[in-house]
DNA sequence: GAGATTATTGTAATCGATTACATTTAGAAT
DNA sequence: ATTCTAAATGTAATCGATTACAATAATCTC
């Protein structure tokens, strides 16, 4: 392997004048500068990241923990990031916890052993003092998901608003008996969602029935099973609101499978916009999340958050 | 932060023995084992893994150069590679060129700093000497693409077969005039899938006629508008092979669109088998490809050559 | 109990870069 | 020509771990 001495002996000139050509740090005559180039070149020299990542004690590299990498959703948002990224120089190390609470536990430790100079959880099931007390010590940002009180800098849309004009998009359409499909209620984000369609139900004066919201875990079978469901009551409800757009995708072929119709016997709305939703037949109707942004300012954010504590 | 030699001065050992402690090299009393330990909890000491890495000259990192992240088929790759590097305690850089050739030049040097012990390409879209010349230095291996006449370990199906029996299928529901939508043909796999429709053609003695090939880029938009081009023939073809599903549900649509059904009217097969090939409707056929397999053996054939590399 | 053997621990070199500080050189000012 | 200042370069410490080698302690053998 060429090492920086090697350089520095075929240039005749210390290893100190290599590192300052190499950093463009200036203060070196022209023709010095030339003459290392020209022994770079010869020995088609490529520095050690690691060591001088040992010397300068950063890495350059942020770490983006994503419950399921197989989910456009999430992979719209690491374009995002990753966009930040590159323009910044730094590389991206990915975790993918295949929604596994414990795989998440396990990046932790990357960030806490100097792998990575900072984290975007784009995921946030693990027991809150354990997060709150990384981000304590390292740049830490959440989105998508976040914890409630927590003081974690986080970047994600008002899902509980969003919800509720969802909502009141099917009660103006003239529905009454709205069925809600929830995800899984220990995510945060999912709880919003539920409260911003009770929200706009208590605001147009519609009970909600209890049977009438039903949890499913963000899964195209689960948004299948939950409208069974539905469509197995006496009154099953005219319109679903499911808080993604896999689970309503699911819903509208559960409907289909009755031979029912969708838009005309039961309206669905989802939530996310991922492509698929407006290549699928009928077209989804769905609220839009602006993935590609979430994921740059995620990443703005801890490139903000990182620079700062160098200044420390 | 917390380094060896705090942790040593707190136990009253050395660096090393501190050292042997973390690695389990044996030979340390127990008494000094628990001392060591002890000192480890009460400081919360995590190893600097620069300097471990640095000192062993390997990182424990590979790098997955993909074309598109978004693309469910190679998320599902980096699944399978993902699952392996786990078990063999290498964690995974990703590289996402969405689709960008320039991109994949630019991971090269990520790889020759040394920053990774290996890579896993999932596109090889560079010019076949730059390759090389990096895989005569460093582990690499192809995954899906690769080059003719290369010598770099490659994972893949066999495209020409594969499609060969697709077009087959169609031929034997008796269809003579079949269309294929193919992949840009400036990647060798979608060549060797216009290989394998041909064949078909050929040992069925059906003659292909030029405008029932046309060339798309994998995209849903690419197979909707090659397949318009199909449907304003005088004489549209009666089954579309199209080289992958995002452009056979195009296909699908852009037949829907003109009031035409699948298959009645018109039968369609794609290649791949993502999760959305199930769930649109109608279903569609597909040709599979054991995706998560396929990461899995890359990775595992990478793992190999880097030992090899490590013991000459 | 002396000598041999093995187990345990310590000392210091090492990985390859960066950089504080020291030194040399070149050019300006007088 | 002498002194001073600024520019250019070099020397060596440093980052935090691992490990070859050396040294010491413990155990065994007869």
């Amino acid at each position: 392997m060429v090492t920086i001495s090697d350089v520095a002996k075929l240039a005749n000139v210390s290893t100190a004048t290599v590192s300052r050509v190499l950093s463009n740090s200036g203060n070196v005559k022209k023709e010095t500068t030339e003459k290392v180039l020209e022994a770079i070149q010869k020995l088609n020299y490529q520095p050690n990241i690691l060591a001088r990542q040992l010397r300068k004690l950063e890495t350059k590299t942020i770490l983006v923990v994503v419950p399921d990498i197989t989910n456009t959703f999430f992979s719209k948002i690491l374009r995002g990031i990753e966009h930040v990224a590159i323009e910044n120089d730094y590389e991206v190390l990915l975790g993918d916890t295949g929604n596994n609470v414990e795989r998440e536990r396990v990046y932790l430790d990357i960030l806490r052993q100097k792998k990575a100079d900072g984290m975007i959880l784009l995921t946030a099931r693990l027991e809150s003092h354990l997060l709150e007390e990384i981000a304590s010590e390292f740049p830490v940002v959440l989105a998508c998901e976040y914890l409630e009180g927590s003081t974690i800098p986080t970047v994600s849309i008002d899902n509980v608003s969003s919800a509720r004009k969802a909502t009141e998009y099917l009660i103006n359409l003239g529905h009454r008996r709205i069925g809600f499909i929830s995800g899984p209620l220990n995510v945060i984000l999912s709880r919003d969602r539920l409260k911003g369609f009770r929200q706009a139900m208590a605001q147009h004066n519609i009970p909600i029935e209890s049977f009438l919201v039903q949890e499913g875990d963000f899964s195209f079978e689960s948004g299948y099973n939950m409208m069974m469901k539905f469509l197995a009551l006496d009154q099953p409800p005219t319109a679903v609101f499911a808080a993604n757009d896999e689970m309503a995708i699911g819903a509208i072929k559960a409907i289909k499978s009755k031979g029912l119709r969708v838009p005309d016997d039961i309206s669905v709305v989802g939530f996310d916009d991922i492509q698929f939703a407006s290549i699928y037949e009928p077209a989804l109707t769905t609220i839009s999340q602006p993935m590609f942004e979430i994921g740059k300012k995620a990443m703005e954010l801890l490139i903000k958050l990182i620079n700062k504590d160098q200044l420390l």
